[in-house]
RNA sequence: GCGCCCAUAGCUCAGCUGGAUAGAGCAACGGUUUUCUAAACCGUAGGUCUUAGGUUCGAAUCCUAAUGGGCGUACCA
């Protein structure tokens, strides 16, 4: 809001000619006024008591008469103890909605010459997608929008994790049970057919396992000599030396897998510019490693491998290449994270990714800096909770997971039976109707995980379905159907309010004190990557327009200037929920 | 052992860089529909902000320690 700059630029003068002082710009603490007094804009004037050696009061007075005196829009004040409420003119707050608000553009940021990338989902290719991965999609996929509001260049990635061992388990599985099995032949999704051998396998192999500890070897050796992983190891090394029937099996397998996962993506609506591929990147970063040799940041044991010693870091020695040369995890990781910057050239790159691998990217962001890569300061780890069940952490091969597929569609239809319970799709086409369920179970979904805070923990329990009704998506969206429906009553097409001498009632301005928020709001969650606080926003203005469309009619107010003025606002609040539902990748309908 | 994260109403969560009597939703109880969509609105009840110290005009918020929970600390990814 430019009123409080203009604010805090009164009070620096104030303070020097009344108190003979200066403060700083950012001593000065201004907040929103609390409802329970006359105002709408409230100073903490205690820290200036010190420089007026006055009573908070009488400071606050001071400060106030001056205020009142000096800056237009200041109209009234009152003073409670070290709190000065300040009563902005009418005009002000008509004005904010008629020339703000109301643009197109209300939200949107110009361009900032700034690119960044955010990567996320990074699926792997031997099983579907759960709950967890949702809540990463939603967040990676949302991140990308709120950075586009800000005025970044926005580049989204996937880094699609397509080989290794795990991958090598489900194509053994497929060969050595599957009858030839294909999603084709068995009606079954891509993704979810090779996420059923993924766990024939480690079924097979707990069997042979408790076999070969029956017959007299220890849990470890079992673990190691049971056939189907020595065969699943066979094939990676077969994989790795360009085996072509090994390969073939697995580009078909993977294959099914990208199928499976387009429809997912496409349901949850996320998308992404560039795919990076780890059968691509996984031997990357070796030269990252001669160049760390080579400056001195790495240094190498007798045994060959090769390690940065990082204790004066407070952390440990890691090791960044193995005595047989070949890479670990972060060595593919420091020659993905060079070649995404030599793709793209980006300012900022964010890492959305499990908080399990905070120390990984600790380390990571660390070692890149350590070799004086001038971009590594760019780089980000959004680092998201874990999302638990009542009986605690989800393991896809115990089949405990929320598979992703099953959840949306559960939503869906949940939203179906509520609507048709409620009686509100007459004169739907049946496939308006359709829409409209999805567009409601997904945003009942999308609301219920983008809501809270992403490095927090997010507890879900199966038995106790999604909520549609308070702090949920379905609740905002309605929200926007009502005031869609009134502005189609009054055939409103765009902004009526000529006149700027309009008596507000409280509600009325509470409402555009809410609207004009939305910039803040919007640059706060870009700051801290934080698509909560959309949410937490857009749900506190849907309330506080229902509560306005409760007690003061829109369409029936008297006055033909009130009337129009009150559509101009509900378009107004319409546009912000739309916008700010948009940035969370939920979509709000016009009825329902 | 060491490191990182979390702890707010019965449950799920807000609480912005320290600021007024700590707020929502759900669940419970009571009320509102001849009036723009009741997926809504209003009210009642519900809290020693895990605990103990400290910093200061002022602490849920910052510091220290303890307790409880999660994660990590692999020549796994």
């Amino acid at each position: 809001m430019d009123i409080e700059n203009k604010i805090v630029q009164n009070i620096i003068e104030a303070v020097q000619k009344l108190y003979g002082t200066a403060v700083e710009a950012d001593k000065i603490v201004i907040q929103e006024t609390r409802k329970e007094f006359e105002g709408q804009i409230t100073v903490v004037t205690f820290p200036f008591t010190r420089l007026s050696k006055k009573t908070p009061e009488q400071t606050g007075a001071d400060i106030g008469e001056y205020l009142k005196a000096n800056v237009e829009d200041v109209t009234d004040f009152n003073v409670i103890k070290g709190f000065l409420n300040l009563t902005i003119s009418e005009q002000y707050w008509t004005n904010c909605l008629i020339s703000n608000v109301l643009s197109a553009d209300y939200g949107q940021f110009k361009p900032n010459g700034e690119k960044v990338m955010v990567e996320y989902s990074s699926p792997n290719t031997n099983k579907p997608l759960h709950l967890g991965h949702v809540r990463n999609n939603l967040l990676g996929y949302s991140v990308a929008q709120i950075l586009s509001a800000n005025g970044y260049d926005v580049i989204k990635a996937n880094l699609v994790n397509d080989r290794g061992i795990h991958i090598c388990k489900s194509m053994l599985a497929w060969q050595q049970f599957g009858n030839n099995e294909t999603p084709a032949s068995t009606g079954l999704k891509g993704d979810h057919l090779v996420g059923k051998y993924y766990v024939i396998f480690d079924k097979e192999y707990k069997k042979q396992i408790s076999e070969l500890v029956a017959g007299g070897q220890t849990e470890d050796e079992a673990k190691k000599n049971a056939p189907v992983i020595k065969q699943a190891q066979e094939m990676l090394l077969k994989w790795e030396s360009d085996d072509p029937a090994v390969k073939e099996l697995w580009s078909k397998m993977n294959g099914w897998v990208y199928e499976g996962f387009g429809e997912t993506y496409k349901k949850l609506g996320v998308d992404f510019k560039k795919y990076y591929y780890e059968s691509d990147t996984y031997l990357l970063g070796k030269d990252t490693i001669e160049e760390g040799l080579q400056k001195g940041v790495f240094f190498k044991k007798e045994d060959g491998s090769v390690w940065i010693d990082l204790t004066e870091d407070g952390l440990d020695q890691k090791l960044v290449l193995r005595a047989d040369g070949t890479s670990v995890y972060i060595t593919q990781d420091l020659g993905t994270a060079q070649l995404k910057y030599d793709d793209f050239k980006m300012d900022k790159s964010i890492y959305v990714v499990g908080n399990e691998q905070d120390y990984h990217f600790k380390v990571l962001f660390l070692i890149l800096e350590k070799l004086g890569k001038t971009w590594a300061k760019g780089l980000f780890h959004l680092s998201y909770g874990m999302v638990d069940l009542p009986s605690g952490k989800m393991k896809s091969r115990e089949g405990t997971v929320v598979d992703a597929d099953d959840l949306m569609d559960e939503m869906i239809r949940t939203a179906k039976e509520r609507t048709e319970e409620l009686g509100k799709v007459e004169g739907f086409t049946e496939e308006e109707k359709n829409k409209l369920y999805e567009i409601i179970g997904m945003g009942a979904l999308k609301f219920f995980l983008l809501k809270v805070e992403p490095k927090k923990r997010l507890l879900f329990d199966p038995n106790e379905s999604i909520d549609f009704q308070g702090h949920t998506g379905p609740f905002i969206q309605y929200t926007h159907a009502r005031i869609r429906s009134v502005l189609a009553k009054a055939g409103y097409s765009g902004k009526l309010t000529e006149s700027y001498s309009l008596v507000l009632t409280p509600l009325e301005k509470d409402l555009i004190v809410n609207l004009s928020k939305y910039p803040d709001v919007i640059a706060a969650s870009a700051s801290e990557y934080s698509p909560a606080q959309i949410a937490n926003y857009v749900f506190e203005l849907a309330k506080l327009f229902n509560k306005f469309y409760h007690e003061e009619s829109i369409l029936k107010a008297e006055d033909a200037d009130v009337r129009n003025f009150r559509l101009d606002l509900a378009s107004a609040t319409a546009s912000v929920i739309n916008k700010g539902m948009g940035l969370l990748g939920i979509s709000v309908p016009d009825r329902m």
